[in-house]
DNA sequence: CTGTTAGCGCTTTCAA
DNA sequence: TTGAAAGCGCTAACAG
């Protein structure tokens, strides 16, 4: 055993050849003579040499780390796609770096500019529900570091993009509503400076407009997050209105949970007096009783696409010349279950 | 602007002095006069200038990043123990890099290898359920990398570990079901070589033998994995036994909740016939009806103590000498809920 | 107070 | 077929 870590240069002294010639054997280039590179070969595979990455990389001025960053890890949603984002990267030999925003604007600037300083070679960004601007994304765009932008968009960021049409995938949930005979349909709507929530909502808006049906601002209400306290309290205030909704459309699965808990609590029964319908399609979402009704998203593929691109974008070399970008929209698919009503 | 990267050299060249000069007073040394320390303020100002980690990281010979090997990311657990380990890294200003190992012991063998040829600073690990030896990361631990076990153990290795008291949660769990009159109670187990598994398993006997309860083998049902079907599966089984259980105890919430919804489907009342505990608390369990009885486990605080753990061990030059590790064992808590009875 | 030199580990001309 | 030298960007010992 030598010492802790065998460079190509102990392998030269042992040799008595040049530090380049070993490296020349170590990746059988072929002006090197067979019986150098068996002897080099041999005292690298007997002191267990492994290359130097960081040396490597700092001659390529590249790091093979791609950064994610994302709201929160722990949501499912994000989750996934960070697994979808991993299988493509490392199987194309990059490691992935993860970071979160917590939703904060202000841990958004912080960790994307200490991910900029390790000198990642891409990006993936998810905004957070707090970032209502996107300079610093621009910025970091402008400084010519490949990035993607996926989910959540960042509206007037001209970028690569990868999302999911929200919009089509509350509209027809919302359609299915009217055609299942929903008359008074709520929306717990999300944060909305989240293209994800606004999307939504104008898919509710739009669905209802197409049956003619009037807007009812009461049964409008934005939550400040999406998990199942919000609603919770959203779903508490529309059951106690003199007119409760008979449907409820909500932003995600972990409100439309929440929801669906205070409405068994008041007593109602699910679907025959009040519909639910969520949106993402969580695992755990078909196992309630009733088994809940939600609008599926490609998320697995969303990451994988979107790191796809990105990886594209860092070998094409037309890197600064980027005059168009990708725009790819995913469809989401309604998953019927018993949380609402049947369509004969 | 300058070129895409400014360097030292490139501010040295700008003010005719030296390399070093620049470095010293981009450092605040005190051996540099205030004139030229301003002037090389200035231009690395207004040139925008970021020091390069990757030159500096090749000359300290370290990487800033702790890479976190997990089963799978998607698991609610696992994603909430890498946001605690998150929060601590990188408050010391290190990166985290992730990757999963998929419950496969091959992923986790080449996993672990990336890492380890990336040159990451050190290792945070939770053992892959196919895992069944520990050369890998034995092996590991002696290239002398700084590494913590985390929540599944290795048995047989001696590493730094966090872990929860499976044993005594599910000792816990088992000992409140007798307590509330259970007769015939049921354990659906996890993958037998995980070492939470069979402490909860272990936990569970236990539990019955201090109250002489007989062990009847026919309700214990080993499963595959952690997610609902897996406990749709036991449970289907157990309902359909000539006597079949009062309560079932399942070894995570996953399971729980599979269970829960095939016994309400085969017109069993919860938890008046049958009493359900799971383990993990994950946030939903709280929102079923009724709402998931369940051992909590302090999975952030694992996550934070892993990282402290491994910090510390990066600094403290004792790396070598090791010859006593760290055995952090948490406690979970039962939160009694509605799938089990009340104690009076 | 500042410059020169060497070196972290590796690749890559250029020369022989 | 191989070696010497330069360089990726930076720091630090040594020397003025």
């Amino acid at each position: 055993m030598k010492k802790a870590q065998v460079t190509i240069t102990d392998i030269a002294r042992e040799l008595n050849i040049s530090a380049s010639t070993v490296s020349r054997a170590l990746h059988n280039h072929h002006a090197i003579c067979e019986e150098t590179k068996r002897a080099v070969m041999e005292v690298a595979q007997r002191w267990n040499y492994q290359p130097n990455m960081q040396a490597l990389n700092l001659l390529k001025r590249k790091t093979n780390i791609i950064g994610i960053v994302v709201p929160e890890i722990t949501s499912h949603f994000f989750s996934t796609a960070i697994s979808g984002v991993q299988d493509i990267v490392t199987s194309h030999g990059y490691n992935l770096m993860i970071s979160q925003s917590n939703e904060s604007f202000e841990d958004e600037i912080k960790t994307l500019n200490t991910l900029f300083l390790s000198r990642i070679d891409g990006f993936l960004i998810s905004p957070a529900s707090g970032t209502f601007q996107f300079d610093h994304i621009n910025k970091l765009k402008n400084s010519g570091i490949p990035l993607v932008i996926f989910d959540r968009d960042c509206e007037g960021l001209e970028a690569d993009k990868v999302l999911v049409d929200d919009y089509d995938g509350a509209f027809q949930a919302v359609d299915y509503l009217v055609k299942t005979g929903c008359q008074r349909i709520a929306h717990i709507a999300g944060p909305a400076n989240l293209s994800t929530s606004s999307h939504r909502l104008n898919g509710y808006l739009d669905a209802l407009k197409k049956h003619n049906r009037d807007i009812d601002e009461e049964l409008i209400i934005e939550v400040g997050g999406f998990s199942p306290e919000f609603g919770v309290e959203a779903a508490t205030k529309l059951v106690n209105l003199p007119n409760p909704p008979d449907a409820i459309f909500g932003v995600n699965d972990g409100v439309a949970i929440g929801a669906m808990y205070v409405i068994k609590e008041a007593g109602f029964v699910i679907p025959d007096q009040i519909s639910i319908i969520g949106f993402d399609d969580e695992p755990y979402s078909s196992y309630f009783m009733p088994s809940l009704t939600s609008v599926w998203q490609p998320v697995l593929e969303m990451g994988m696409l979107s790191a796809r691109i990105l990886l594209k974008n860092m070998t094409t070399e037309a890197k600064m010349a980027k005059e168009v970008y990708r725009h790819e929209i995913l469809k989401p698919e309604l998953v019927v279950r018993n949380s609402s009503k049947k369509l004969y």
